[in-house]
DNA sequence: CCTCTTATTGCAACTAGGTTGCAAATATAG
DNA sequence: CTATATTTGCAACCTAGTTGCAATAAGAGG
């Protein structure tokens, strides 16, 4: 399941995606782990985890990372272009199931589409 | 044309846009400007500009902030909710006119989409 | 034109996310 | 139990972007 070697730090940080589908914020990430491990041990982990296929990579609404556990992936093949949603109000981040084509645009070729939804997740709605 | 005070920073940073449809990084302004004005000078300039609606903003592919001309916006709507495009090659940006249809997703308040289309341009596709 | 008020600017210091080089620690193949 | 290669901690660094404050300069009104 978990490739290269399996130390201390790399099943902390595997626990946290394992146990939910969420996604997290590397600065999220690194307080979590704050007092285990050091910050730029958790941004090598989820690198090496991402270069497995373990993990899919994208930017929220300010530019930060986010990352989330990829499903059918391998370091071969990411599947993973999905859009994702973030809450402008609590600014929480969900990967979306939802199919969104890809436009044509003359004279480019598109390879990849990155969207990124804002609004009010069902918690903020009340 | 622009309001606040037209002073000889803001009218260089306007030059620039008003030449050309072109979409402009922050760091490439900094950069043209250097000599002529400091960098928070060109940031806080950007702000009042895009404020105003005269200029747009979103984030390219390492969550660089880009800006580009607005076309029928004014400081009480801003109506460029169009997708962008960045070159995976040569890292230009632009502004395309394509229309996006923003997903509905259930128990969400979908406010805005964010879409970036990465690829080969024109240029870079021979 | 001159004067006064207020918006704008420069500067230096700071924040935050992210990266790097290197020596020390540790997983694991044999 | 070793030997070797991977992983880690640490401290220093990088870059985009922000802030507080004193100095400067638009431009409105006289
Ligand atoms: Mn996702
Ligand atoms: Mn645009
Ligand atoms: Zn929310
Ligand atoms: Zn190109």
């Amino acid at each position: 399941m978990i490739s290269s070697r399996q130390t201390q730090s790399v099943r902390l940080v595997w626990e946290v995606f394992d146990r939910s589908d969420t996604a997290y914020s590397v600065v999220e990430l690194v307080q979590m782990h704050k007092g285990s491990m050091n910050k730029t041990t958790v941004y090598r982990i989820l690198d090496r985890f991402e270069k497995e296929g373990k993990l899919h990579t994208f930017l929220g609404k300010n530019g930060l990372k986010w990352y989330a556990k990829c499903h059918n992936c391998s370091s071969k093949k990411h599947i993973d272009i999905h859009p994702h949603f973030q809450c402008n109000e609590c600014g929480k981040v969900e990967c979306l199931t939802i199919d969104v084509k890809i436009p044509k645009v003359a004279k480019h070729h598109i390879e990849q589409a990155n969207m990124l939804l804002l609004g009010q997740c069902d918690e903020c709605l009340i």
